[in-house]
DNA sequence: TTACTTGCAAAACGTTTGCAAGTGC
DNA sequence: GCACTTGCAAACGTTTTGCAAGTAA
């Protein structure tokens, strides 16, 4: 797990321990690359895989895993939480199509400029923004006409 | 209610009805004029003032506001839902202060025309979008040094 | 009259927690 | 050895739903 270094040093830096079960859910989050992916799909995945690692100790890392700076919560669609991996990425944001569900990730220098220009105007220390926006991705926009 | 005729619209345009406890949902909600709430609050408050309106109606009714485009959903700060009233009023976005929960409402031309540039990058047909910028208000930017 | 709507209480949902047993450091 | 961690199952808080009774149109 060569990415896991960050993780492994915010553990010890708090007194906390590398569990087996911390790393397999550490590697199965590096394994969704880019995906997003909720708590519940993550459990059962590490539980196809074999790694013998609860839903509590998911629910109980995945906090962890935000501290760190690892992870983010991303937009929530239905009830539940959606996160995605962060660590070693640009930030980024989403365009959702109401259609196909599908997500679109785009970068955008103007965004970020934008945000400092907002934050100064309101005297606001801005640290993060989510930006997301929903619509028709082409596909489904053709479809609906 | 002066403000209620877009939901009596909604309603009878989908054959649904206009009941009491719909009028008294929606005139609570007209009630929090720019502050946002939540279902369980919403509740509260018609109780409180003797409006016989039970959980579930409330709970029924919002997705139809939300359909008649009088409320939108805004950021989840904890586990459940919260809302704002929408109907009248232009579109906006939110700083949320780290500190002290306060939210910022704020305007921007700008950020309605980097939408589109964005949308036309991609391909996407953009319809809303929701911007939340966390960081910290000036007074708890200035509590924290 | 006939759908639509209600309140209730129970169910469902994702998530959190108390506890006793286990384990990294 | 001692604190931190685990899995389990029960608890949690929000939201949804089946049902029988009620009601707008």
């Amino acid at each position: 797990m060569k990415d896991g270094g960050a993780f492994r040093e915010f553990l010890s830096h708090r007194g906390l321990r590398l569990t087996a079960e911390r790393e397999a859910v550490l590697r199965e989050v590096f394994a969704t690359r880019g995906e997003h992916f909720e708590p519940e799909e993550l459990h059962l995945r590490l539980r196809q895989k074999g790694a013998n690692v609860s839903r509590a100790s998911v629910y109980r890392t995945i906090p962890l895993m935000i501290e760190a700076g690892i992870i983010e919560e991303v937009e929530r669609v239905d009830k539940h939480a959606h996160y995605e991996l962060t660590y070693g990425r640009e930030h980024h944001d989403h365009m959702l199509c109401l259609g196909c569900g599908r997500v679109i990730e785009f970068l955008s220098e103007e965004m970020e400029e934008l945000q400092d220009r907002l934050c100064a105007e309101h005297g606001f220390t801005g640290e993060t923004h989510t930006l997301e926006i929903k619509g028709y991705c082409r596909k489904c926009a053709k479809k609906k006409t």
